[in-house]
Order: structure tokens, then sequence, then C-alpha cells
DNA sequence: GGGGCTCCTGTTAACGGTATCATCGGGGCT
DNA sequence: AGCCCCGATGATACCGTTAACAGGAGCCCC
């Protein structure tokens, strides 16, 4: 309990223990050779003078970090907190850190942030989306260390994957709401260019729309993404002005959509029949809503889940397979 | 371009560029004593080798890091999320990287995450809340490192904290209540014992009912926190059936009063009128359900950003002060 | 009895930066 | 001229841990 200047190290620890330093390092790992006995000397004395394992000085030493380091767009999103909790928590089990940052759907902000975690020599890197500056490609490829993409199925994909194609998940949307009936179909989402996970949305609107004979060309930019429940109400409004006859609205969002229900709910529309309304991530609001949004599970946490399983196979040595994950319509009463 | 075997080093820029390896490191500082000249050779050579700074390297040398630890119950909260995107941004400007844990709402998980930042040597740690088991308060007094609580108003602060009493909040919603005419008040939230915010937010509500010689009893426990507006829809039928002549509710969160919000639609009882809802947190979809939720916002993203200001302040050697927020009652449609 | 195990412990030398102090050339001042 | 100061650079030691290797004790087996 002696509040010295210096806080105590292994060497104290030895000392004290009257071992060698080796043998207290060995106390701290729990699968080295060291007898049980020993271990408890240590560990209790290590605990008497208040010790604390200096995790720099092991990843120096060792050349290699516990971390591993995961960008996002947003901290915000419940999409992407449910991937980074099955992240995390599939990689806690094997003394993983995360280390997160969020880009703010800036590819600049991500460049930075990639070059700032590279510093740290992470086991592994994690990106949100397959699209990149050319510099942060670079670093990326030049990283020497599993990269993973994730919620895209990028065409090019720099290391491996676990994703799923955000057009072709929208593809069923505009299918489904194709077979029901509705024709006159418009899409709400972000300002083209930034959130590219968005854009692949919109532009599968259009190919899908495209691919039945429909007009694609009711498309509303709402604002930089991502866009709020707000944004999409104020959206739908200028939709409703533009395009009266509109019969069904696709959202990129659950957010957004729900914000467009309620506009369309002020102005006297009921879905499904006046109106059709669909959104994408399955978050809670649409299932709390009333009527609950038709939507697109992309499987949030499974993404998180299976880019821990990747990772920890690539680290072990064993071959890494990308992850083709499929996204699951949920039809619900906001649509016939 | 070269793809040897070991990754280059500072030494090896400073061969190259004919110049000392202290030069070199010079070159990475940007307020050292260097030619201008010098320094961009030096980060020029760097460029063309794929240099990559090594941080561990550095911190573990300089004895300190360059990251401030920051434990929160969850990620997916709006909240939360605000105050670590107003704590990141005002860190960042100083080079200084958050480490973020989130605890589930558990002190057990706080306390192992805790003892997990401490070993990077972090230049401060930031939790959440005020309450903590006994060992993790004792490993955060011996931490010699600013530690600031924040979301809450400690009676027995650790280090210091920028927060708010949870208690005198919800009083000022009961106030309110009562002000215009509601009586027979009843509280929503989560298991007692958990989230502790929940819980002071909860034993506020019995205080301020008491003050204004009302009944307190009828307390809706709707399980582990955080909870959804699933949670607090069923939360709000059990109420009702319990307490049918319910005047109005205050929930613990803008989640659940949501939630309890289409229960109550769902059975015909129109707000204000009625039955009064309140929330807590004013997060966005308060504003954007039909009627708009009376909530307290909590100015999330201010409390991460006086955090950011405390620490820098402590950093520096300016004196810390505790910061008050003081929460503010917005009155919505869904209470008179 | 000796060779070859296994299990445990110790010795030594790094890992890649930075703190610290020394050195050196040149300009301004007395 | 002599002095000091200042900006720029270099030499060296060292941060706390672990990799790598070197024993030594005890045991089994021929």
């Amino acid at each position: 309990m002696a509040d010295n200047r210096k806080p105590p190290t292994m060497a104290d620890i030895a000392r004290i223990a009257g071992v060698s330093l080796m043998t207290v390092s060995r106390a701290f790992k729990p699968d080295s050779l060291i007898s049980r006995e020993t271990r408890e000397t240590v560990l209790t004395t290590a605990e008497n003078i208040g010790y604390v394992f200096d995790s720099t000085a092991s990843n120096f030493r060792s050349q290699k970090s516990d971390f591993v380091a995961v960008t996002i767009p947003a901290i915000s999103s419940p999409n992407f907190a449910d991937t980074i909790g099955g992240l995390a928590d599939r990689l806690a089990s094997r003394g993983l850190q995360i280390l997160l940052g969020y880009t703010n759907y800036h590819m600049q902000d991500e460049e930075r942030l990639i070059e700032q975690f590279l510093r740290r020599k992470p086991q592994a890197i994690v990106v949100t989306g397959g699209r990149h500056t050319e510099r942060a490609r670079k670093l990326l490829q030049n990283a020497h260390m599993p990269v993973i993409e994730t919620w895209d199925s990028p065409s090019e994909p720099i290391g491996n994957y676990v994703g799923f194609s955000n057009a072709g998940a929208v593809r069923q949307m505009v299918d489904h709401f194709v077979a029901v009936g509705y024709r006159r179909i418009a899409f709400i989402g972000g300002d083209v260019g930034r959130d590219t996970r968005g854009s692949d949305r919109r532009m599968g609107f259009v190919a899908a729309m495209a691919a039945h004979g429909l007009d694609a060309s009711r498309l509303i930019a709402a604002g930089p993404p991502p866009i709020s429940a707000l944004e999409g109400a104020a959206a739908m409004a200028r939709l409703l002005e533009a395009y009266p006859d509109t019969e069904a609205v696709i959202c990129v969002s659950d957010q957004s959509a729900f914000g467009a229900l309620t506009e369309c709910q002020r102005r006297g529309l009921t879905p499904p029949t006046d109106i059709g309304v669909g959104g994408f991530g399955n978050f809670e609001i649409g299932a709390v809503s009333n009527p609950r949004l038709t939507t697109i599970d992309p499987s949030s946490r499974l993404i998180g889940e299976r880019t821990a399983a990747l990772i920890l196979d690539i680290l072990d040595g064993r071959p890494g397979d990308n992850v083709e994950i499929a996204p699951a319509l949920i039809v619900r009463e906001s649509s016939r």
C-alpha cells in the first residue's frame, strides 16, 4: 500500500516474492509453464503492492497488440452498434479488444482513422463498406494484417469481407412491392456520394425498377446521411408535392421510413392502401410503429459475429472465407 | 516499395536520409526543434519506404499513452453515443484517442473493463454514473490519473464529475405533471439494481410524489435495462391492468415512453387528455411520434464536450471544476 | 548408472522509440 | 576578441516486458 513515486513493475514483484523476473511474467500468462503455488505467490504479491500490468510494454516487446481496429460510419446507428456488439463479444473471448472509431460517413475521415489505427499495429482491421479513398486502400493493402470489409459485398475486396449486396437487398423489396401491385414507386435516400451503402441501395432501386419496366425517376435526396426521421418526413412532403400520384415509397433506412410514414398519416394517407412504405435495417422503431414497417433485416449482429470468426480463423492460420450474408425481407403492414 | 520481412523503423529512415535517429524522431513531433528542410527530407523518405509510426513504442518509452478510456452502459443508446461524439471530437484536437468499452449496464463488467483499460495507462478515464463495485472504486482511486464520472452527480465523487441529478430531473417532470393537473401518476422503469441512473430516476419519482403528498406506489419494472419500446408497451399494458385509473405515466426513457404511448393508443386512450406520458432523454423518436413526447433533455453532447474540457484542464495543470449540467424539461403534446 | 524425458526456473538480449545531455556553428553583444 | 545564447543535430541510455535459450531437479526405463 506504500505510495511511492513510481508504480511497481514486475521487477518489484520478483524481488519481493523471491523469484526471477521471468517467472513473474509467466505467472501472468494463463497457459504458461509454472507451478500452481509459484503463480499464486506471485499474483498475491502483485495484488498486495497494487501492481498494474503494463499492456503497452507487453505489446511493444512481443510486437503485437491485442487490438482489433474497427471503423463505422456512426456510433449512434443501431445497426452498426449491433455489429460492434457481436464483434466485441466474440473477440473478447480471445482477449482481443476493439479499437473503435467513426467516420461520420466521410471517406476522408475514414482514411485518417485508418492511418491512426495502423500505428497501433492491431491484429486486424475492420472497415464498413467497400469504398475508400485511394490512399486508404493502399494503406490497407500494405498493412500486412487481416483486412475485413463489412456491410457490403465489394467487387474488388481488399482482403476479406462479410456482407451483402445493398443493391440486391433493395431489389427484393422492389420485387415485393411490384408483386403486390404497386407501380409508381419512389425512393428516399441521403445525398449521393457520401454514404456509399445508401447510394448502392438507390442504384439497386433504379436497376430493379428498370428490370420491371417501370419508371425510376422518383428519387428524393434528403440531405447528408444518415437521414433522420424528421428529414424522412420532410422528404416525403417534397415527394408528394412533386409526384402526388406516388403509390409507394422505399426509404434508405427505417428511421427515414418512419418519418415518411408519419408525414403520410399527417396528410391523411393510410398505408398500405393509399401508399406503401418500406424501410431498411429492421430497427426497433419499425416494429412498434403503427402500422409496422416492411423492412430488410441485414442481420447486423450476425455480421459482427461472422467477422469475429473470420478474424480468428485467419489469425489461427485457417483459411478465411468471405461471408455472404443473406438479408431477409420482412413484410409488415406498411405494405400490402 | 521493397517488401522486406520487417517493416521499416526510424533507424531505416535515418540511414537512408543520412541523419541521426533522433532527428527522425523529432521530424514526427510537430513542435520540435528541427529545420523545415530536414523535416521535409525525413518525412518524404518515410513516405517513400512506407514507414508506419509505432505508437506502441512511442507510448512505451514516454511512459504515457494518447488514450482516454471511456466506459458507457451500451453502445446503442443515442444519448451515450452523443456524449461519446462530443468527447471524441474535442479530444481529437489534442491527439487523444478514445478507448471505448461498454458495460451492458453491469457493474461487474464495468470493473473488468476498468481493470483492462488501466493496463494501457490512459491519460484519463471516464465512467458513466456514480456507482461502481468496491474494487472498481479502489482501482480508480489508485489510478493516479484524472477520473471523471458522468451522467450523474455523485455524492462522493471519486475524482471529478460532469453530470446532473437524475432524481432531480425527474422531479421537474413530476412537478410539471402535478401542475397541469395529473394526480394518479405511475412510473415505468427497468429492473432496480442494474441501471443505477434508472434507479435514481425511480427514486426521484417516489420522492417527488411524496413531496406533493401523492401516492407513489404505481411502479412498474419492465425488465433488465435498457428497456425497449416493446418492453415499454408491455409494461404499459400491465400498468393499465393493475391500475386502470392511472392518469399519467413517466417512463425512464423516451424509447419506453414511445412504446407506452403506442400501447395507450392501441387501447383507445388519447394523450394528453385520457393519459399523460413523459419520457427521458430527448431522443429523436419523441420529436416525431404523434403526439410528440414530453421529455427531459440531458444535453448528452454537452456532457461529452464538458468532460473533454475538464480532462484537458486537469492535464494542463489548471484546476478541474465539477460541472453540473442542468437538464431541461421539454413539454410537448403528450402531456398537458 | 546413465540417458532421455518432463517440468519448472533463471539469464540475457532485445523490441523501437524518446529523455537527456552534449556538441557545434553562427550571430549579437560588450 | 571574447562571451553568451540560440537553433539544430547527434550520442547514449533506457522505458517494462517477453523471446529464446540454458540449465537443474526429479523420474522412468533399460
